[in-house]
DNA sequence: GATGAATGAGTTTTCATTCAT
DNA sequence: AATGAATGAAAACTCATTCAT
C-alpha cells in the first residue's frame, strides 16, 4: 500500500498529471510545516512552500481538516507498512525485526506527523482502521519475539506505538545530525530495555481497545484551529 | 530555588502583591496554553484564562517571546532541582535517585514547557546557564551510579536529559489517565535499558557543550513567531 | 507677559516647585513632540521624555486638548512678545524691528507650535485674543514702515503672519543646521520681496477678522485626535 | 513621466484593470489623508476612504511604510515634471518659467506630500534619484535666468526646493480659498524677492549634495511609526 | 485546472484613561 | 502629589476563504 494514491477507496477520474504532483508537493510541505509550526501552520505558508497558489491548496484539500487528515493517514501509512513488514520477518527473527521497525520509522521521522497515539487530530474512520492494522501486526512480532524469549512478556503492541509517537517527534532547534544520534541513544536504551530479565513492574497497559475509543467522534472541538500541540 | 521570582536579575524593587499575583497566573495559563496549543497560542486567550486583560499580560511581557522564555526558564528551574535533589541522594542510591529523578518529572511534566533539549524555543542566555547546571547535576548521579555499577557505563547526562524532553510532551487526544500508563511504562523499560549489563552499542554521544552550543545564537529565525511544534 | 504661568487668570494656590517643575518639563517635551510626531503623538511617550508618570501628566493636563492648547497658547504669547518688542522699535527703525521680529521667531522656532494661522488646534478664546493682540502690534509695525515707505504698500499684518507659521514649521528630517540656513535664506529673499517698488500685484488678502473667524467654535470634530499634520 | 506606474523597476506582469484601479484609489486617498491627519493616519480610514478592505491596502503596500514611500515618490514626480517643463520654457522666458514652476505646484499642492526638503519620509534610493533630477532641471532654469539678469545671482535650486517644501503643506484649519490667497501672497512677495536688484546678503546656501547625503541611510530610526509632523 | 485578487474575521499590539497605593 | 498597575478601546496586521479571471 502505497501512501496517499489521491482521496481513499472512492477515487475519482483519477488527476492529471500536474495536478498530482501539486497535490503531493502540498502534502510534502504541509508535512514539513506542521512538524516546524505546527498544524496551526498558515495555509498561505504551506502553498508557498508547495509552489502552488492558495486557491489550488484549497482545491485539492476544501479546509485544514482534509488537508492534516490526509497528512496523518499518510503517516499512519507508512508506519502500516512498517509494521507488516516487520510481521513477514517476525517468524524467521522477531528481535531483528522489532528493532528494524522502530529504528526505520525514526530514521524517516520526516514522514511522520503523528501522534499515532493521543488519537490523531482528525475524525477519520480510516485513521481507526490503520491504526487496528498496526496494532494487530505489531502484536504478531510481538508474539513471535515472546515464543522466542526475546523479549519480556510484558511489554504490548500499544507499547511499541507509544514508543514511536514519543520519539518521531521533532526536536525543533537541534541540527538533524544531533537530533538522530540522540533518539537513536534513546531507543536504543529502550530496546536493551525490552530485553526478558526484567527488574521492574510496568504499570497496566491501557488495551489497545482502550484509547482506540479515543479516536473517532473526538467530539468536535470547537478549539479555533490553533495546533495541539507540545514541545 | 523556586521558578519565577519576578524577571531575573537586573529587575526593579518587586512586584506589587496584586501585580505579582496576576504574573503567575499569566504565567500558569500559558504553561496550559501552550501544551495544548502550542507556543503559537493566541496571547488573549491566555490573558483570558489567567483572569487578567491582555493590555496586562502585554505589560509584564513585552510580547510572545518574552513569556515563552519566562515559561521556558520555569520549566528548566524545575528540573534543576529535581536533578540536583537527586545528586544528593545519589551517594547512598545513586540508582533509587536517577528514577526519581524521572519519574517525578513525568509526574508533574504539566510544569514543563520544553524541550530542554534542542534549545528552549528562547536565545536567553539564563537557559543556556540552567541546562549546564542541569547536565552537572545529572553527571553526579550517574558518576555515583556507574561507581556503583548500577547503569551502563555508556549512558550520559546528555541521554537523560534527552529521555525528559522526550516524554514530557503532551500527547494532547489522550486522557491523563491514560497518558501517564503509557508514559510511564515506557519509562520504566527505558530505565531497565539502563542496566549494566548492556546487549547493544549506542550511537556516539554529543557532548553536552556541543548541543548547548545551540543555544545562543539561535539564528535569528525571522519566522514569525508561529510555534515550532509538531504532531 | 511670560509664556505659561500656570492655567490662565483664575490662577490656584500656586504649584508646589516640584509640581511646577513636573508641568514645565510636560510642556516642553509636549511641545518637541508635538513638532517631531505631531499632536497625536502618544501621551505616554511625551510623559516619557518628560521624565514623569503619565498619571502626572493626567493631573496637570486633563485631556490631550488642554495639553494641545497650552503649547499653542505658549507659541502664541511668544510671538505677541516678539510682536510688541517690535512695535516699540517700530517709530525709530521700522524695517529693522519687522526683520527682527520675523528672523528672531525662526531663530526660535523651536519654541513655536503653531499654525498661528489656520487657527489654532484648540478653541480657547484665550488664543484668539492672542491673535488679535499680534496682529495689532504688527499693523503698528507696518504703518510705520509704511509711512518711511520702507515696505511695499500691499503688505499686511496676515502676511507676516502667515510667513510666520509657514515657516516656523519643522522639516523633520534635516540637521537643525542646514534648517536653519535653508529657511534663513527663503526669508531674506522674502524680505527682499518686500521692498517698496514692487513687480508684481498680489491677490487680495483676508482681511485678519475674516480668517480669525475659524478659530472660535470650530465645529466639534469628532476626528478622532489623529491630529491634523502636514508636511 | 507618470506617477506611480505600479511599483517601479523590478516588477511583475501588471495589475489587473481592477487591481490597478484600487491601488490608485488608495493612493489618492492616502494623499489626502496623510495631508489631513499626517503620516500616522489610520490605515483603515484611508482603506475607508479608498472604498476598499483594509486588507486589500495591505496587500498593495505591505506596511505602512511602502504606502508612504509610494505616495512621497508620486509626489516628487509631480514635482520633477513640473522642473523639466520649466527647463523647456526656460531659454525663451527663465523668470515667467520659474513663477509658473513655483505657482503651479502651489496651485496643485493637494498632490504633493513631501516635504521635499529634509528628505522624504523614505529610504527609497529612488526618492534620492528624482532629487537629484529635479535639482537638476531647477539648476538649468536658473542658469538662464542669471544670464538674462532675471534673478539675483545667490539664488539656488535647493532655495526653491526650499520654497516648494515650505508653502506646499497644508494649513489644515483654513478653507481652502484662504489658504490659497495666503500662500499666493506669500510666493508672490518672495518671488519679488529674487529680483536682481538685492539688498541683503544671504547665508550661505548648502549644497544640494550635501542635504541630499541625509536621504539614504536616514539612521534606521526605530521610532514606530507615528509620523514627523508639526503644525 | 490554476491563479491573482478581494474580503471578513481574527489576533496582536498600542494607547488613553482611570484607579489604588 | 506622584506612581505602579489595570483596563477598554482602537489600530495594525494576518489569515482563511471565496470569487473572478
Amino acid at each position: 500500500m502505497t501512501a496517499s494514491t489521491p482521496p481513499g477507496k472512492t477515487t475519482r477520474p483519477r488527476l492529471r498529471a500536474d495536478a498530482a504532483r501539486n497535490r503531493a508537493q502540498v502534502l510534502a510541505a504541509a508535512r514539513t510545516a506542521f512538524r516546524e509550526l505546527g498544524t496551526a501552520a498558515p495555509l498561505d505558508e504551506i502553498a508557498r512552500r508547495a509552489g502552488v497558489n492558495i486557491a489550488t491548496l484549497y482545491r485539492r484539500f476544501p479546509d485544514r481538516d482534509a488537508l492534516i487528515t490526509q497528512v496523518v493517514l499518510d503517516g499512519f501509512t507508512v508506519v502500516l507498512d512498517a509494521a507488516r513488514t516487520a510481521a513477514q520477518t517476525a517468524r524467521t527473527d522477531p528481535l531483528g525485526a522489532l528493532e528494524t521497525f522502530i529504528l526505520d520509522l525514526v530514521a524517516n521521522r520526516e514522514m511522520l506527523v503523528l501522534p499515532l497515539i493521543g488519537g490523531p487530530v482528525t475524525n477519520a474512520p480510516q485513521a481507526r482502521d490503520l491504526q487496528r492494522q498496526i496494532a494487530a501486526a505489531l502484536e504478531e512480532v510481538l508474539s513471535a519475539a515472546r515464543e522466542h524469549h526475546a523479549v519480556r512478556p510484558d511489554v504490548t503492541a500499544v507499547d511499541l506505538i507509544t514508543t514511536t509517537a514519543l520519539v518521531c517527534r521533532p526536536l525543533p532547534h537541534l541540527p538533524q545530525q544531533q537530533a538522530d544520534a540522540l533518539v537513536t541513544r534513546h531507543v536504543g536504551i529502550f530496546l536493551d530495555g525490552l530485553r526478558p530479565n526484567t527488574t521492574r513492574q510496568l504499570p497496566t497497559a491501557p488495551a489497545h481497545e482502550e484509547f482506540a475509543a479515543h479516536l473517532t467522534p473526538d467530539p468536535p472541538t470547537d478549539t479555533p484551529h490553533t495546533t495541539p500541540t507540545n514541545h
